[in-house]
DNA sequence: CGATATACCTTGACAGGCGAAGTATATTAT
DNA sequence: ATAATATACTTCGCCTGTCAAGGTATATCG
C-alpha cells in the first residue's frame, strides 16, 4: 500500500460505512471495492477490517447475518443501521474539517492557489 | 478540540516541521500558532508535541537550541535541517495523495461536484 | 491431489496521542 | 507581600487502532 498507516488511521471504520451505505456486503469484497476505487493503492489489512467490523458492530452502526456462500467459502454480511448511518454523516463533516485544518496548517506559505 | 485524535494522528510532525519551515520556533509559539490559524479549532496537546520534537530531532529532521527568555521560562528553539525539509516535501506529497483517496472512499455516491 | 482463490477469525506487539502531574520563571492583581 | 496567571518545558503510563503472523474452511482448476 502506498498509504501510511497513520494517514489512514480513524477513517477505516467510515470508509467501511460508506461502502456499506451502497449495499450490504462482506469483508473481502468490501475490500475488493475499495482497491478497485483506488486503483491498487490502498488496501485494509484483514485483520484492520475485522476489527472496525467489530467495534461497528458493538457500537450499534452495522448488523451481520450470515449469507449465501455461490463461490467460496461462507460470507458474513453486514447492513448498516440509522446509527450507523448517522456517524458515517457525521464523519463525512469530520472529514471535512479535518481536511481544512490540516490543510491550513500543512500547506507551504506562498502555496495558495 | 474539534478534530478527533485518530484524525490527526500522523499529521503532528509534518504540522510542526511546516511551522518550522517558516521560522526557528519553539514549543509553547508553535502552538500558539497553529491555534491562530485554525481559530481555535485545533491545538497540539503538549505531551503530543514534545514528543513529536523528541522523535524529530531522533531522526535528524530538526536541531534544537537554547534560546533568550524575553518574557517567561527558558525556551528550547527548534530548526528545521535538510534532512526536514526533504520530510516535509513528501509529507505533503503523501498528504495529497491521502486526501484523494479517503475523498474517494467516504465521500457520498452522488455527491460529485 | 496440490495449488490457488475465496472467506473469516484471533492473538499479541507496536506506536502515537494524551491525561496527569511536576518544575521553573515572570507578570499582574489583590 | 502574596496569590494567581501566563509562559515554558518534561516525564510517566494508559489507551486505542493498525497490522504481522498464524489458523480454519470451502470451491475450483490443472
Amino acid at each position: 500500500m502506498s498509504i501510511a498507516s497513520d494517514l489512514i488511521r480513524g477513517h477505516t471504520e467510515t470508509i467501511v460505512l460508506a461502502q456499506l451505505s451502497e449495499r450490504d456486503s462482506y469483508g473481502y469484497e468490501i475490500n475488493k471495492a475499495i482497491q478497485q476505487k483506488t486503483d491498487g493503492l490502498f488496501e485494509l489489512k484483514e485483520a484492520t477490517l475485522y476489527s472496525a467490523f467489530r467495534r461497528l458492530e458493538q457500537g450499534q452502526c452495522v448488523k451481520s447475518y450470515w449469507g449465501g456462500e455461490d463461490t467460496g467459502a461462507r460470507r458474513r454480511y453486514y447492513s448498516i443501521t440509522p446509527v450507523g448511518a448517522a456517524v458515517l454523516a457525521q464523519n463525512r463533516i469530520d472529514w471535512h474539517e479535518a481536511k481544512e485544518i490540516i490543510d491550513k496548517l500543512i500547506i507551504a506559505e506562498g502555496a495558495l492557489e
